[in-house]
DNA sequence: ATCCTTGCAAATCATTTGCATGATT
DNA sequence: AATCATGCAAATGATTTGCAAGGAT
């Protein structure tokens, strides 16, 4: 269970468990994807009183452990999500706003082109493709 | 050249031409790619009394206009670019922050990919890589 | 008992907006 | 002269930080 590696790494760190980074760990994973301020929100179902401020906190934590993610969709929002299911690259469209994944086997040509013409080593976790979806497109 | 488009754009929509205008247009194709603040300290060079609100709006309008683009690097930071340069994708360097750029015709098999396997339209003009440069993988 | 975490409030940073003054057409 | 644009300052929204109180080990 996520909780027992949450409560190992952070144990190895001297770090504590609480509540609070239980429970944000577990709304990043359900969400997928989202804002510092939907964790927020999710947790909230949960537990009102977990102040925002201590969401940002844990979001950086839990990045720093390895154990969560962000990446910078659309319009500069950071939005987070858990780390086990990094590789894989964004679709976000602007028609819904719906974000879809694929696998980053997609980025092999461009990767192997890039390093080879370039040099450039391509973060394949980190990329997201802007543009339409099928259904945008056809409506 | 690129103020008497701009004189002229403006023209057609009843809109002012001013200093600002143009010292924001200039900076940004200056500048290549750059952020509202970093606009303003080039602007500022030329004439000091330019207000940061003159630069948002005047980047959003030269955007509305169609003379400029943005695009979000990094950590969400906005940056604004001619819009003549669309047509890229962009290289940033997490290690040295460096912005580089290549033809969009490296996505062309990702596109095509996108599109039949997915039904996905795939706005190339606003990709980009996230990864390590060749001075800094070597370094 | 120690010292890490939290909540709260204030501080920051980026961006936006209202409004009176000043500039362009 | 008629409006549009600018500068200024205040408002806003997101994120960060200081600090004292509370909680985990």
């Amino acid at each position: 269970m996520a909780s027992d590696t949450l409560a190992q790494v952070l144990r190895e760190r001297g770090l504590r468990l609480t509540a609070q980074r239980q429970l944000v760990l577990e709304a990043v994973y359900d969400l997928g994807h989202a804002t510092p301020d939907q964790v927020h929100c999710k947790v909230a179902e949960t537990a009102a009183g977990v102040n925002i401020s201590t969401v940002y906190r844990t979001l950086e934590l839990l990045e720093d452990i390895g154990l969560v993610t962000h990446t910078h969709l659309s319009h500069g929002a950071p939005t987070y999500h858990a780390a086990a299911e990094e590789q894989h690259v964004h679709l976000v469209c602007r028609g819904c706003g719906r974000v879809d994944e694929v696998q980053p086997s997609v980025l092999d040509g461009v990767s192997d082109q890039l390093a080879r013409e370039r040099g450039f080593t391509v973060d394949v976790g980190h990329v997201s493709f802007f543009g339409e979806c099928r259904d945008c497109a056809g409506g």
